[in-house]
DNA sequence: TGCGGATATCCATATATGTGAATAGGCATA
DNA sequence: TATGCCTATTCACATATATGGATATCCGCA
């Protein structure tokens, strides 16, 4: 994966906000990510396929559910910028409100991704 | 600067090597970056524009050259990812050879920046 | 003031990218 | 097997982006 095909990834606003709720919460649902964004099906799905061509994503199907996790193979630099920006406080604002959806979403529906 | 900003930015390989080639080198005029990279100078030119315009990179004239530097004023989470852009080893092949011919530029004209 | 080198910008164009709406595919459960 | 939920893909379109070539601007120097 050459950086520069890394950073494009990282460049859409929608795939960098799924990339940090998955590097920040573990693997989540294309369910969980339509709700915390609060964005069509569609466009999650078109972001998380691209994101899993590159190879930044894994998907694993668990019953009706598809579930995207940072894939255990990328490059060190990758992992490392990845880690870096999990920690870093960039997209604060944003960020927080995409998380409180995304605790609201196991509210409502009384389920834990866990289970799965 | 918001981050998905910043990684458009990086996302073209020759903005990605002409910041690589500063942050590791320091200031350089659009002179040694074309020189460096192989590339015309109006495609330089616009790359560093976009840089400038972002406040990633800050441009400083000396003379007939101007020289472009990272900017001092950029956010933490950003100067962190270029120092770890700059002491990783991706991007390997193509910036060893941008930095062979940046080398060969001052043998050549028997010239040093640092003169400016 | 005129010239030449260094840099910035404009123009036209080809290509890439993101998006909504619609549709197709997959899997559990009845 | 039929139904419904979850996810993936296709289509059409608007917008953004990168690029080469030409041109304009800026500066030092004769």
């Amino acid at each position: 994966m050459l950086p520069h095909h890394f950073f494009k990834l990282l460049s859409d606003e929608t795939r960098l906000r799924c990339l940090l709720l998955i590097a920040r919460n573990g693997p989540l649902r294309v369910f969980d990510l339509m709700a915390a964004l609060d964005e069509s099906q569609p466009k999650i799905s078109r972001h998380l396929s691209q994101l899993r061509h590159l190879g930044v994503f894994e998907d694993t199907r668990h019953g009706k559910y598809v579930f995207y996790n940072i894939a255990p193979d990328i490059p060190g630099w990758c992992r490392k910028l990845i880690d870096g920006l999990a920690q870093s406080n960039c997209l604060q604002e944003t960020y927080r409100a995409d998380s409180e959806r995304l605790v609201q979403l196991s509210v409502d529906t009384h389920t834990d991704r866990a289970e799965y």
